[in-house]
DNA sequence: AAAACTGCCAACCGCCGGACC
DNA sequence: TGGTCCGGCGGTTGGCAGTTT
């Protein structure tokens, strides 16, 4: 019988997504948390299929995100990571704080892979190109018989490390293009300013469990970062967000915990 | 100046696995 | 126990921006 698409095809936008759907799904999220996924495009107001809505935020509204490019530190980790992992992204960017799988596999893809290859080295098995290439699983038989766990500390100690090297990881010009379609340059970045705020960008921020990827506290956790961030989107939307949701929230943003 | 090319990244697609009934 | 739903994952693509010719 095969199985319901994710969203009703018809009447689903796609494509990049506005400023004004943006702040339709924050303004959901902020006020309700997230939940069910499917139901969010609906009680939001959007024309969207809930995975693109998961996406969007996962991906790029999400307040704890790092933006910019990988630092050196950053990317060394990936590398030893994907030489254990392999192409498990979502994995990798577990211990990446800040860092999505779809970011770190864009960067492998356009950056990384192509700085080994130029190194002479099989960004699959990493291995020496000139050397016979080496199975994928002879190369994890080959990888030391460290604990796992180990690896896992150490990766995290140098993610730490990283974050604290990175400073260059602020919002930068890096933006997408689509979402921006109607905004000015400077717009945008008074956008990321106002989003990512740099109290978001303390790296004594990111100190959090590396395998604990549960967003869906994101503010509510924390009445103060909460009230942050949702007092900088207000700020930079203004009083013309359309939903009133800002002035119950910061007078509310306590209560917010509970609402998953 | 404009066309062609390249790089980059946001977003989509299809599949998988776990949870639930 | 099998079917269905849903979230998550990895691979891929479309299109914009920047660079080169």
């Amino acid at each position: 019988m095969g199985r319901q698409p994710c969203c009703d095809k018809l009447g689903v936008k796609k494509g990049p997504w506005t400023v004004e759907e943006d702040k339709k799904l924050v303004n959901f999220i902020l006020t309700h948390g997230q939940c069910c996924w499917r139901a969010v495009p609906k009680l939001a107001g959007l024309r969207r299929c809930g995975k693109s809505c998961r996406l969007r935020w996962t991906n790029y509204l999400r307040p704890d995100l790092k933006r910019g490019l990988l630092n050196e530190a950053e990317e060394q980790l990936v590398i030893d990571l994907h030489a254990r992992l392999g192409n498990r992204w979502s994995k990798i960017a577990a211990r990446l704080p800040g860092r999505t799988d779809n970011e770190i596999k864009n960067h492998w893809n356009t950056h990384i892979k192509k700085k080994l290859i130029k190194m002479g080295i099989d960004p699959i098995t990493h291995e020496p190109l000139n050397k016979e290439a080496t199975p994928p699983n002879t190369l994890c038989q080959s990888l030391d018989q460290r604990d796992i766990e180990v690896n896992h500390q150490e990766s995290t100690k140098t993610c730490g490390q990283a974050s604290s090297i990175d400073n260059s990881s602020a919002p930068t010009e890096n933006s997408s293009t689509g979402e921006s379609q109607s905004l000015d340059p400077g717009d945008i970045d008074l956008l990321m300013s106002n989003i990512w705020p740099e109290s978001y960008l303390d790296d004594s921020l990111w100190n959090f469990p590396a395998t604990g990827e549960d967003y869906s506290n994101i503010g509510s956790s924390s009445p103060e970062n909460y009230s942050e961030f949702s007092l900088n989107y207000k700020d930079f939307f203004g009083e013309d967000f359309g939903f009133g949701c800002f002035s119950d929230m910061d007078m509310n943003s306590q209560d917010m915990g509970g609402k998953h």
